[in-house]
DNA sequence: GCCCAGGCAAACT
DNA sequence: AGTTTGCATGGG
């Protein structure tokens, strides 16, 4: 009835709440509850790894991206300062690969928004239109629901009509989410870009987070970070690893710009 | 009150 | 084709 997953590298803290998905929250214990898709599980970080309460190994080895040598990935970005900063900064990072119309869905709620607003409007959009599958539990709806939805009173504001759009062309054909798999990532991006609401950062977002498919370094969207840290153009390390390698960024970026801040 | 938040579309030069 | 502005909402 549950599974343990096998790592040294996972910080469950920055992976599950650093805002690349939002439906997991910290319990005591450093456990974690967390819905993806229709399957709502705790998780626990244990000494050599991932202790998680559902057996579908394919699943969650997939969704943890358990196949990537995180540590190996690090090594080759040490050899730039900076990312090597980022790396120790990050420790335990993975890219999670989520499910597309949630991510899709996700990503375009948070034009604009911080995580915890991000996290509330999802969470009602997924009490209002998903279905239950637990007490207070909900699934992530699915595009049929949300194509014509009524969103007001869920807080979504002004997205409220990207999220119906989103939902219009995932569901009628215009877009096929599942066949951007397979696509060049530049193809990828450009349908994504037909639905309203989603340009160049959410697509990305999409593309990453959903798709594993890293735009980085060709497409420069992570916007003051990289003109702060590499000016004159980005060290030859990354490679291979733009994907993890903007994500290091950006946690090292909110960091440091937090603090400067004065902010936690 | 003010500013900001993993932006975007529309309306401007 | 580049730059500015309005947008809903809640937290710090």
């Amino acid at each position: 009835m549950n599974y343990f997953i096998e790592t040294n590298y996972f910080n469950a803290e920055l992976t599950l709440t650093g805002g690349q998905a939002f439906r997991w929250r910290r319990l005591e214990n450093d456990r974690y509850f967390g819905i993806v898709g229709s399957r709502a599980v705790e998780l626990k970080r244990e000494k050599n790894g991932i202790r998680i309460s559902d057996n579908d190994e394919a699943f969650w080895n997939n969704y943890f991206d358990i196949q990537t040598d995180y540590e190996q990935i690090v090594q080759c970005l040490s050899e730039d300062t900076t990312l090597r900063a980022a790396c120790r900064g990050a420790d335990g990072l993975r890219l999670l690969k989520q499910e597309p119309f949630e991510t899709l869905i996700s990503f375009i709620i948070s034009q604009n928004n911080n995580i915890k607003r991000i996290a509330g409007i999802i969470e009602r959009l997924c009490a209002s239109f998903g279905e239950k599958i637990g007490a207070d539990t909900y699934a992530f709806p699915t595009a049929e629901v949300l194509a014509n939805a009524d969103l007001n009173g869920i807080g979504a504001g002004y997205r409220a009509g990207y999220i119906n759009d989103a939902a219009r062309k995932a569901q009628n054909g215009e877009i096929n989410l599942s066949a951007l798999y397979e696509m060049q990532t530049d193809e990828a991006r450009f349908e994504l870009m037909k639905i309203k609401g989603v340009g160049e950062k959410v697509a990305d977002c999409v593309l990453l987070f959903a798709y594993g498919k890293a735009t980085f370094p060709k497409d420069v969207h992570i916007k003051q970070a990289l003109r702060e840290f590499y000016p004159d153009g980005l060290p030859a390390c990354i490679a291979g690893y733009e994907g993890i390698a903007q994500q290091f960024l950006f946690e090292y970026y909110r960091n440091n710009r937090n603090i400067k801040n004065g902010r936690k």
